[in-house]
DNA sequence: ATTTGTGAAGTGTTTCACAGCA
DNA sequence: TGCTGTGAAACACTTCACAAAT
């Protein structure tokens, strides 16, 4: 996981980004923004790695791939660092999205406070149950898959988050992408098939149990797994 | 992030396996699931892989570290090879868990038919809001976090879950611990210390969609990302 | 013919260690 | 002194390629 990728470049013939840096990038940002808060003005990559459980030579390693921020005796400036790392990750400008499968999980996601303050909005909410047609939820329409098109198209939502049953998902998925979303959020434990141009991220919520229930069977002390 | 942990040993003195592996170990046997739903009795380590986007030669290293159990010719027993990864992953007794925070993705995780079937059970739900004590969700009632010990002792819960405000994240966890959990799944934007011998993964929505936006802004091709 | 299991080779990632700067 | 940025070394993971098994 985390993991069996290829590597990304930022830009054709730029060297290659290793993926686990990619994730850790996240992970850095959100110590910044915590940091900011906190009123802290600058930060050393010693203390950003103990922050993260990560070493201080990882740390400016990372940073390192996307240009030079930090300064030698002083470290990096809180501020400046998180600038630079959204506009890497490319969270700098909004993100719409449309979400699809108003269950449990899909309420839960829509009602996520986390979301809109890293900058993505989700803007439709689709299900195909008649059942659910027309409701009102967190102010959202749920609307029909017949929709769909031109929802992505009007709202143009460039990301598309799954969260419908494992069996409607490659379908929901293909829809999506024919619709132009260029990016998918996956919550169906089922891995899917996409053509062309567009990324997809996979949550199995059941899976990341079971790793758990793996580390917890070994005996294993404190095995601390950064996000994913 | 598929990634910076050490890898675990399953045993004493056996070699040890890679981080990695284990996070596509529990894909392998969510395939095999599918695969056996579908009626197929083997499966050689091309299919599975295939199945996955991973090379044969992946597959028969992740399984070779915890046994030999394909056979030259044919391939692998899809039920026999279920068995044994549920063995080695620990799932193949059940597991209780509690879940502390009864919000939105609270309320999801537990209705969350997933996890009943990988033999995960949410045993009880606490939450620090006097508003939502003794309330009912899905048959339990919403306990006082002072009950927790008394839950995780009776219950024997040894995992807990964390869906509660990164701001108490880490308080709720101490509680967990001392009051006994051996593994703690969080989702709370917060890296927990655990002093120990606790395990912890941790889920991170908005990092997952920062690195689906990243994705999406490099216009990977098909980024396809296995889980975590 | 097909497929496993596995050493060896190849590739990718992390850590080390130090020059250079504040 | 304290810290960054970075080549070089160490380590980890994946892929190759083939002997052995059916």
């Amino acid at each position: 996981m985390a993991d069996s990728e290829p590597p990304t470049r930022p830009h054709r013939d730029l060297p290659s980004i290793p993926a686990p840096a990619v994730k850790r990038l996240c992970l850095y940002l959100r110590e910044l923004e915590a940091l900011t808060e906190a009123g802290r003005n600058t930060v050393s990559s010693k203390q950003l790695g103990q922050l993260l459980g990560l070493t201080d030579a990882q740390v400016r390693k990372d940073l390192a791939y996307f240009g030079q921020f930090g300064q030698p005796g002083i470290g990096y400036d809180v501020n400046q660092l998180m600038t630079e790392l959204r506009r890497v990750l490319g969270t700098d400008k909004g993100w719409n999205a449309c979400l699809v499968g108003a269950g449990n999980l899909g309420r839960a996601l829509l009602a996520h406070a986390g979301f809109e303050r890293k900058g993505f909005r989700i803007m439709a909410v689709l299900d195909a149950s008649p059942r659910l047609q027309n409701e009102y939820i967190h102010g959202l329409r749920i609307r029909s898959m017949d929709e769909l098109d031109e929802t992505v198209r009007e709202l143009e939502t460039r990301l598309g988050i799954i969260a419908v049953p494992a069996s409607s998902a490659q379908d929901v998925c293909d829809r999506l992408v024919a619709a132009g979303v260029r990016g998918i959020m996956n919550f169906a434990p089922k891995r899917l098939q996409v053509s062309g141009d567009v990324s997809i991220v996979s949550v199995d919520l059941a899976v990341q149990l079971e790793q758990l229930a793996f580390q917890v069977s070994l005996g294993r002390r404190s095995g601390a797994t950064p996000s994913d």
